[in-house]
RNA sequence: CGGGCUGUGGCGCAGUCUGGUAGCGCGCUUCGUUCGGGACGAAGAGGCCGGAGGUUCAAAUCCUCUCAGCCCGACCA
């Protein structure tokens, strides 16, 4: 016992990543795949998270003008037909609807769909929204007057994915859809980028999480879409995830849902419409890019609890240490801080890991000596046992904000560090094949977009499985990222 | 949809070849000593072995059919 500190997760993220991240999942009790094929029970630590992100980011839509509503789940088949992209881009991952009523099987064992209740038209279960809220925008607007008109929904879509991960792709998901319609392009656009620049700093000032702002290529484009916009981020396995889209649609779901308007001269034009979203894949984003080998390293800002404070009760004195911890998620509370005392009948140290597994930002460990001289020891989460510290009470608590603080602006940092180290310049596509082949496949590889007309680029990066994120706006659209993707 | 594999207490597995009526680790319960970077002892609870049919005195084990899940590929937030 001492030489390599035992990690609270096996395997770690060096010996195998993508089983470390199950385990993570597991351990800080996120999320279990369920009886359903490809779908998640997210638990409720797990689901705390999304609460969350839901709780930060709906207002900031609703002060962009964004109104929410909620749209059916099924979508007649013949409104998804309708966009000929769109249709294939989601028709093989559609799951369908045919039946709408079951009765016991004649044998009387179990049940099948009622021979006689066959839907005339069969639905599917959404993929995303585009189709029916499209089909509503064309009935609603009718007038310049009636634009822009700014909805979202917060649902779950389902996608029949033929490789489920949990949180990363799961047949279902969970995510807010935004559909906006403007006049023209121009409206159209500058809510794409707007939109992308809400989910920038929502990313970076409540998830700690920097990414890389761009333009996709357009074989990566959302189906149905003229221009897609997203934020890439880079695991730590070197790996790309989008960790959202906006999409401009420009007129093509106008032109096949009639969504037309009015303008100010009687003239009839077409809405230009967008869409956008992030999803539940954020907090598996969250576990591969701050997790450690023990457990996850939640952003404080996102955090279901920021501090666990954790009695250390030797048999004696329990009460007073009891009231004294309380007094401290008390003093915290009144800092606008999310504390909670671990009073759980367990072992001190198995409340201890439980906390660390779940990446609680920062955890107060108070015994007999805190109580006696008026103190409180506490150790953050994302440095470990060297930042254990005592303060005096109120020094402590007025100081709490602060750790938080830096907590999470270390996060960022470490996080955008980590991303430049492993981001790579090249000229050419034997840079990138030379870079892959080496390096087995890790981080970014910058080169200019001309790569993208090599005659070879489409076998190579196929062969590689490499993909293009997108083209950056750092660069102007000269260059484009390259990497292997979730 | 192609190729490989697995279904045995809550979880992870052994037992299957060579049939004899189910076992191990973790977890869980109780008691005691413990509790500041993962404790130890003792005593317990919990499974008709994925399902259906067959062979047999006897099936987790052999045969037939079936269902479910996992991994690799094509597809994807």
């Amino acid at each position: 016992m001492s030489k390599k500190a035992k990690t609270a997760i096996t395997p770690t993220r060096e010996e195998n990543f993508p089983e470390w991240y199950q385990q993570v999942v597991k351990a800080a009790d996120l999320a279990e795949n369920s009886p359903v094929r490809g779908c998640m029970t997210v638990k409720p630590y797990g689901w705390a998270i999304w609460e969350n992100m839901v709780g930060v980011f709906d207002p900031w839509l609703k002060d962009y003008g964004v109104q929410n509503a909620s749209f059916p789940m099924l979508i007649p088949v013949s409104f998804l037909s309708k966009e000929a992209e769109h249709v294939e881009g989601f028709a093989k991952e559609c799951a369908v609807v045919t039946h709408h009523r079951l009765e016991a099987n004649p044998d009387g064992n179990g049940l099948r769909p009622a021979p006689a209740a066959e839907l005339e038209e069969p639905y599917v279960v959404r993929p995303t929204s585009e189709t029916i809220i499209g089909d509503a925008m064309a009935r609603w607007i009718q007038s310049y007057r009636d634009l822009p008109m700014k909805l979202n929904q917060w649902c779950s879509v389902l996608r029949w994915e033929m490789r489920p991960r949990i949180f990363l792709r799961t047949g279902e998901f969970f995510w807010h859809e935004g559909h906006n319609a403007f006049a023209d392009h121009e409206g159209a656009k500058g809510d794409c980028l707007h939109v992308l620049g809400l989910y920038d700093k929502f990313f970076r000032e409540y998830l700690a999480v920097d990414g890389v702002m761009g333009i996709k290529t357009e074989a990566e484009r959302f189906p149905g879409a003229n221009e897609t916009y997203s934020i890439e981020c880079m695991m730590q396995d070197g790996k790309a995830l989008q960790a959202c889209t906006t999409h401009d649609l420009g007129t093509n779901f106008a032109k096949t849902f009639g969504i037309k308007y009015q303008s100010r001269d009687g003239g009839e034009a077409l809405c230009h419409t967008t869409s956008w979203a992030f999803t539940t894949r954020m907090i598996g984003a969250l576990i591969m890019m701050h997790g450690d080998d023990d457990g996850m390293v939640m952003p404080p800002r996102i955090a279901p609890q920021q501090v666990v404070v954790l009695p250390v009760l030797k048999g004696d004195n329990d009460a007073a240490i009891m009231a004294y911890c309380a007094k401290i998620a008390e003093g915290l509370k009144g800092q606008g801080i999310s504390a909670k005392v671990d009073e759980r009948d367990m072992r001190t140290p198995d409340k201890m890991w439980d906390a660390i597994k779940k990446g609680i930002p920062l955890r107060v460990e108070v015994g007999g000596r805190e109580m006696e001289e008026g103190v409180v020891t506490h150790v953050r989460r994302d440095i470990g046992r060297e930042s254990k510290a005592t303060q005096s009470f109120d020094e402590f608590i007025a100081g709490a904000q602060g750790v938080l603080d830096a907590v999470h602006d270390d996060m960022l940092a470490k996080q955008r560090a980590f991303r430049e180290k492993n981001t790579h310049e090249g000229q050419t596509l034997g840079d990138v094949i030379a870079h892959f082949d080496k390096n087995k496949g890790t981080g970014f590889v910058r080169v200019p977009v001309e790569v993208l007309g090599d005659s070879a680029f489409l076998a190579v990066t196929k062969d590689l499985s490499l993909t293009t994120r997108c083209m950056p706006f750092e660069d102007g659209g000269k260059t484009v990222l390259i990497a292997k993707a979730y």
